[in-house]
RNA sequence: GCUCAGGUGGUGGAAUAGGUAGACACGCAGGACUUAAAAUCCUGUGGGCAGCAAUGUCCGUACGGGUUCGAUUCCCGUCCCGAGCACCA
């Protein structure tokens, strides 16, 4: 019997849907294990063999769970709101819904056809109204609730009102944006809409205004995550910073938590690496500097992280955007000043990038007088020094900072140096490493001396603090875009105003178009009657990643109507144990998800501090394509190899029709009218084709769809085969060369089970060479499924299957055991030979295979012996010990007792086949 | 510029903790079965040198050093590729 792998597939999948195999729910008697990949967004072009990769792997680990007895949660859903719909419907007036909803059929179609084993009882889809009723939930909780910088934990903003009402926020110690101070009766006296605006500065989601990233051709705005050098992610188009009122997630908040509580996780290195940068802590102080334009003092507050090199301030520089650049711009400068925050203006965010190092400034005509020397140094203002950062106004120190120095040799400022012996002829000296001198009573401290010395004196003389500063920024959250969440906000009087949560979902209203109004508003405004109770509602939607912050909750229990996930749920599934999913999310989706679940912790919803505890990053698939070789002006295409001598174009060719580099020459002139005459220079009679890695995508003809792999050599192929390609972290190209190897392995598994045509196991006892070709394997797996090394767990299936071969092994107590340790890797094989071998209920509920060790030994009769980590000698031991019998003989070996000299053995490791480590 | 990850045959990649480098697979070459093809199976396959041969021997994990009885693995320096951040004071 053949190995009919369409027939098994197909009736297996059907099995699985029909039986609800692995629909779970909430079971204390035993332990749980929640597996989640990053749920996809439905594109209209359908997966492609790069899609699937995680997916893959974290089946093949859900799947070992169970079969380890654990109650798995293994849900996937939709990320359904977004651009791509949105743009989609605009050029062809289709609702987003549809196409989503055709996108959403047609992947589900194709995830069916690889044998997930999903619970898809619990899809979520961002878009649902069941569904974003829970974020417009948690946004309204958000905007309620005020972050208490003493009890670091967000508290209901209700609370804060009273506060107000009896200290004013002098001692309120809150995240905030705050614009005044104000006292308790200052308050009293506020009307509704300066209480409305004085609330906005603490709200956790509140509308404020700041620099944003404006992005005129999709006419919106963007977080910082989704801009790169300048341009955004999605389509690629310029962006240019813009002040505007937007609604915002305080996420800088939870800086200090989202940092410190990473290192509970088990995330790669690298990736907490992207966070930490991300988030960019840095210690220093703030100190006071009195500045004078020539008729008023003032004082202003910069931050240093370097408050050791106080005494070589030689001038003090301003963002353009600061306020203090009208303050202190002298009418002798004004004109000067006001070209030179011109030309910053006219600048692109692109044009600042590429100039990033080109020294540009201008004097502002004032001073400033440096607290410690009482020396008085110019004020500048450059570019080069961010608004957004710290207070947008530094201490310049050009002998120990890079830019500084640039800048002061670029305009004619002093340089001191304040390191003994640095030289600084030609760059500064920036490590922070030396002996300080220069510097009154820092002189012959180390600088890592000073820099404590020198915050302690400015806070005890009362002109400077210790201070902790973060590059991460509040997220903007609204987008003036029609297919995403409503705000449930509306305006009543101009302040804006929470709908109560009973009058959840506020429904996306239709439109008559997807664009923005002709005045520029977004397309809400399009929408009829778009008012409560006669009152204007937000226009702007929420961003992408609002539906996909906290999913991983809503699976636990999707359909509740009451809450966003029951305690019951939350309590017994907890969070989300292995993860899966691409890099690209570390600077935002893994951001914003653990900051809206430490929000929810803080307000009693969730009893986890972190969402995700395990994060798997697999590797992009790239796509690899071939080329063909056209000689100019003919219809002549010449092989690779001869292509040199002739002078050539060279075309993209399909890389369905190319079989390990060698072009299909019937299909290619089949493939495209034009090539219909097509003739070829062979080498070897056969048509090579050249190859480049690139990304896969449909104008280069590299798209290796799974439905043709399913169909070609089945879904268990395809499994295995993107397992073998490689590490499971590591980007790859797609090359299904090599899919062959991984199909003649299935089939020869098959036929182990098979005497000609019957199926033949017989239930003799196994041999010790059986039995061994099994436990290595049993070992083998185990190990490498808990290190995710899927690509040696596939290689060490085929090493036991041709050991199997050889033996001509055909014995139960063999064959029973290989299909359950096969069955995460290739479901529908294993579970038709279960049921060939008599069993009735599915394979997932079987027991995986229990190791004896005795098996692992390899026959050696050397085995090298070191003694903590050193070798001295080889020992002789007999084969087929057991790892206790040769532990047993190593400390029974004169040799071995002889050098341990007495010495007690902690430990005797035996490492199979390799050798004897003894750890004193 | 900074941070991180990597560099092993013709190819994808193995090598548990410093212990036989190149597992497994692809490709290639040769062979068996077959009228033939497909399928299947067997053998060989890092490089050099010696030998009819079994085999022997030297060199080999980007490059140069170091630690070690022993280094693909650890340390220092150089080069190259990839990813992320990019005036964050």
């Amino acid at each position: 019997m053949d190995y009919n792998f369409v027939e098994i597939e197909k009736k297996w999948q059907t099995y699985w849907a029909e039986n609800k195999t692995f629909k779970v729910k909430e079971d204390p008697s035993k332990p749980k294990y929640y597996v989640l990949d990053m749920f996809p967004y439905p594109s209209g072009a359908g997966l492609h063999v790069g899609h699937p990769l995680g997916y893959i792997a974290s089946d093949i680990y859900s799947r070992y769970k169970r079969l380890k007895g654990f109650n798995v949660l293994h849900p996937m859903g939709y990320d359904a709101f977004g651009l791509p719909a949105e743009q989609y419907a605009i050029q062809t007036g289709q609702h987003p819904d549809v196409t989503t909803e055709q996108n959403i059929a047609r992947y589900r179609e194709q995830m069916d056809r690889i044998g997930f084993s999903y619970d898809w009882s619990r899809e979520v889809r961002t878009c649902d109204p069941k569904y974003y009723k829970w974020t417009q939930w948690a946004f309204l909780e958000m905007f309620n609730h005020w972050y208490n910088n003493d009890t670091r934990r967000a508290e209901p903003i209700a609370e804060l009102t009273v506060r107000f009402g009896k200290e004013g926020n002098l001692k309120v110690n809150a995240a905030n944006n705050a614009q005044k101070e104000f006292s308790a009766a200052e308050w009293n006296n506020f009307s509704e809409v300066e209480k409305s605006e004085a609330l906005m500065w603490y709200r956790i989601a509140y509308q404020g205004e700041t620099a944003v990233n404006w992005c005129p051709q999709l006419g919106t705005v963007l977080a910082n995550d989704e801009v790169k050098e300048g341009f955004s992610v999605r389509g690629g188009y310029p962006v240019e910073q813009k002040k505007m009122k937007q609604w915002q997630l305080r996420v800088s908040a939870y800086a200090q938590r989202l940092l410190t509580d990473m290192e509970t996780l088990e995330w790669t290195d690298s990736l907490k690496d992207m966070q930490r940068n991300w988030i960019g802590r840095s210690q220093g102080a703030e100190m006071i500097f009195k500045v004078s334009n020539g008729k008023r003092e003032y004082d202003m507050t910069i931050f240093t992280t370097r408050a050791d090199t106080i005494f070589g301030v030689t001038f003090m520089v301003l963002a353009p955007e600061s306020e203090w650049v009208d303050i202190l711009t002298t009418p002798e400068q004004r004109s000067a000043v006001d070209e030179y925050l011109l030309a910053v203006k006219k600048k692109t965010e692109r044009e600042r990038i590429a100039e990033t190092r080109k020294v540009t400034g201008v004097f502002s005509g004032s001073y400033a007088i440096n607290p410690l020397t009482l020396e008085k140094v110019p004020v500048w203002i450059s570019e080069y020094v961010l608004a957004g950062y710290g207070t947008g106004a530094i201490m310049a120190v050009p002998a120990h900072d890079s830019r500084d120095y640039v800048f002061a040799k670029t305009f004619n400022l002093p340089i001191i140096p304040l390191i003994e012996g640095c030289d600084i002829s030609q760059e500064s000296f920036d490590a922070k490493d030396g002996i300080m001198c220069n510097s009154g009573f820092l002189n012959g401290m180390s600088v890592k001396e000073a820099i404590p010395a020198a915050i302690d004196y400015v806070e005890a003389k009362g002109i400077g603090k210790r201070k902790i500063n973060y590059r991460l920024r509040d997220a903007i959250f609204s987008r003036q875009r029609y297919w995403g969440e409503p705000f449930p906000i509306y305006y009543k009087d101009g302040i804006p105003t929470p709908m109560s949560e009973s009058e959840l979902p506020l429904q996306l209203p239709d439109v008559d178009k997807f664009l923005p109004t002709e005045s520029g508003e977004p397309p809400l405004a399009r929408a009829e009657n778009w008012t409560y109770r006669g009152y204007p509602i937000e226009k702007s939607t929420m961003p992408g990643f609002a539906g996909s912050s906290a999913y991983y909750l809503r699976y636990m229990d999707p359909h509740n109507d009451s809450a966003l996930v029951s305690h019951e749920a939350d309590e017994y599934w907890r969070n989300v144990d292995l993860y899966i999913g691409g890099t690209e999310h570390a600077t935002g989706h893994l951001i914003y998800s653990r900051f809206w679940n430490k929000f929810l912790y803080d307000c009693g919803y969730v009893c986890e501090l972190e969402p995700f505890k395990k994060l798997i990053n697999q590797g992009m698939i790239q796509g690899r394509s071939n080329f063909v070789y056209r000689i100019k002006n003919t219809n002549t295409f010449v092989s690779y190899g001869l292509k040199d001598r002739y002078d050539t174009t060279e075309i993209h060719v399909n890389v369905n029709i190319v079989n390990n580099d060698r072009l299909d020459m019937e299909a290619f002139k089949a493939w495209m009218p034009d090539y219909h005459n097509a003739e070829f220079i062979l080498e070897d009679g056969e048509y090579v084709c050249g190859y480049a890695i690139e990304k896969m995508s449909k104008s280069m003809f590299n798209v290796v769809n799974p439905d043709q792999i399913c169909e070609k050599y089945g879904a268990d192929t395809l499994r295995m085969y993107e397992m073998f390609l490689g590490p499971l972290e590591q980007s790859k190209p797609w090359d299904t060369k090599g899919i062959d190897g991984v199909h003649r392995f299935l089939r020869k598994l098959w036929r182990l089970y098979f005497d000609r045509d019957e199926f033949c196991v017989c239930s003799d006892n196994a041999t010790p060479d059986e039995l061994k070709a099994l436990h290595k394997l049993i070992f083998k797996v185990q190990n490498d499924i808990e290190s995710f090394s899927f690509n040696t767990t596939v290689s060490a299936f085929m090493i036991a299957v041709n050991e199997l071969s050889d033996l001509k092994c055909n014995k139960r107590s063999i064959l029973e055991p290989l299909v359950i340790i096969l069955s995460p890797f290739a479901p529908h094989i294993a579970e038709e030979l279960w049921h060939l071998l008599g069993h009735n209920e599915s394979i997932s509920f079987a027991e995986f295979p229990k190791f004896i060790d005795a098996y692992v030994v390899e026959d050696t009769f050397e085995y090298p012996v070191s003694f903590n980590g050193k070798l001295r000698f080889k020992l002789n031991l007999s084969k087929s010990m057991s790892a206790k019998e040769v532990e047993a003989a190593v400390l029974a070996d004169e040799n071995t007792t002889r050098f341990l000299q007495g010495a007690t053995v902690k430990k005797v490791i035996v490492v199979p086949s390799k050798i004897i480590n003894i750890v004193c």
